[in-house]
DNA sequence: TTTCACCATGTTACATACAACTACGCATAA
DNA sequence: TTATGCGTAGTTGTATGTAACATGGTGAAA
């Protein structure tokens, strides 16, 4: 007889998993934008827990730098500096390229539905393009594009910097011409299907690094264009 | 008139941050070996706090790979997974390739002085080659290492990852020939000198690529040679 | 002998009380 | 007006008590 399986994951960690992952969101949408104070206090209310397990989450979220705690004085959401961004950006490049040629994961029927699907939300987004929207759409991509990366070292990267830059183009970009931007993103996303379907893995790594590549290239140029 | 400067890194930040490298140390140098079980309380015990701050440092440990914790069991130092670590091996050689290309840091005077210094300490120790000792030095090229990536995202993963491979070594390597070894790092870390001398970053990165190459080919060689 | 339920013990997760620290307002004096 | 010192409110860090959980042993029943 089977053990009635003590849940291998703990509940207490799916709960911090959970919590993590609810506050980061948050952090990424710019519904916590950067400056912001979060209250330890305040959040265990809300969530009808202790400040412990908040702690613990804020701890993580201090590790990825999207937080920044001082004794005393508070915590608050983290600001973005360009100068940083543009290091990152370069490096998320240069992982991108390592998708194909370390450990690369060919996609199976099911994932290649699941992008078929991303796009045609994309496209159909085309309407009535929302800036959340979009970054829900570029989370879902963040999302496929790690189930390709075989490597887990080279996956926990990957996902650790997304994080760190997700929240740029919202902030940084309030009155750019979202469906252009939607647009774009549509055709990359094109782009990566065709590469998935050849099981070309190689032109996978290439394909990505140039999406993040042209990422950075708009993000400078929107920026310098409208210097406030 | 300057403020008083109340330590722009709090003293509690940086009794934590010690506590962490402490215990990281201790996990490396096989103090701890793969399977020992941490006691919070003892922990606390030692080193005369509670079993918060132990706590914390915990957590960031388990994020490191090098702990795992299970609610109402115990928390234990992780096992290695020879399969994991080739993987993370192949990831770390192409991190030491991009150190020469991204944001390379061609070192100073003092930088030289101390590769120098660490030469002289390697060579000086072939008279009595110690496990432990050469698991210093392996720390100390490490650090220097560190101080010549210029890109603070690349840094902080090759960091990462050398802290989930330190111990290998150590562990799955208690009978051979300590000796030729050192010899061996002596004469890798003779290399980089020249490279450094020159400024040539870009051969930097190809040494430092080679140096970990070296070191998992001659793992797995050792490996096979005296399987238990 | 084997199996299974249960309990005792020790562990981590959580909650809560207290200490350390910061920032801001306000009074005060130059 | 401006600078300065201090007190107070509010925050994070730490200590400690309580709850949830896992594990091993024991003993009874099959």
């Amino acid at each position: 007889m089977n053990r009635p399986i003590p849940n291998r994951r703990s509940r207490a960690r799916e709960r911090s998993d959970a919590l993590y992952r609810e506050l980061r969101a948050r952090i990424s949408t710019l519904e916590y934008p950067p400056l912001t104070v979060l209250s330890e206090n305040l959040l265990a209310a809300e969530f009808g827990v202790s400040r412990s397990p908040i702690r613990q989450v804020l701890n993580r979220l201090e590790a990825d730098g999207l937080v920044e705690t001082r004794h005393g004085a508070g915590t608050m959401v983290t600001d973005i500096d360009l100068a940083g961004l543009e290091q990152i950006y370069g490096f998320r490049m240069r992982l991108a390229e390592l998708v194909g040629d370390l450990d690369p994961a060919p996609p199976g029927p099911t994932d290649l539905a699941a992008w078929r699907a991303l796009k045609a939300d994309i496209v159909a987004l085309h309407d009535r393009p929302e800036p959340v929207a979009y970054a829900r759409f570029n989370m879902q991509f963040h999302g496929l594009m790690l189930d390709r990366v075989g490597n887990p070292p080279l996956r926990e990267a990957i996902d650790r910097l997304f994080f760190q830059t997700a929240r740029v183009w919202l902030h940084n970009m309030p009155d750019i011409d979202w469906a252009e931007e939607v647009a774009i993103f549509g055709r990359e996303v094109g782009m990566m299907v065709q590469t998935l379907e050849l099981g070309d893995m190689h032109g996978v790594g290439l394909v990505y690094r140039n999406i993040i590549a042209s990422s950075l290239y708009r993000l400078f140029v929107y920026r310098h264009a409208a210097p406030d």
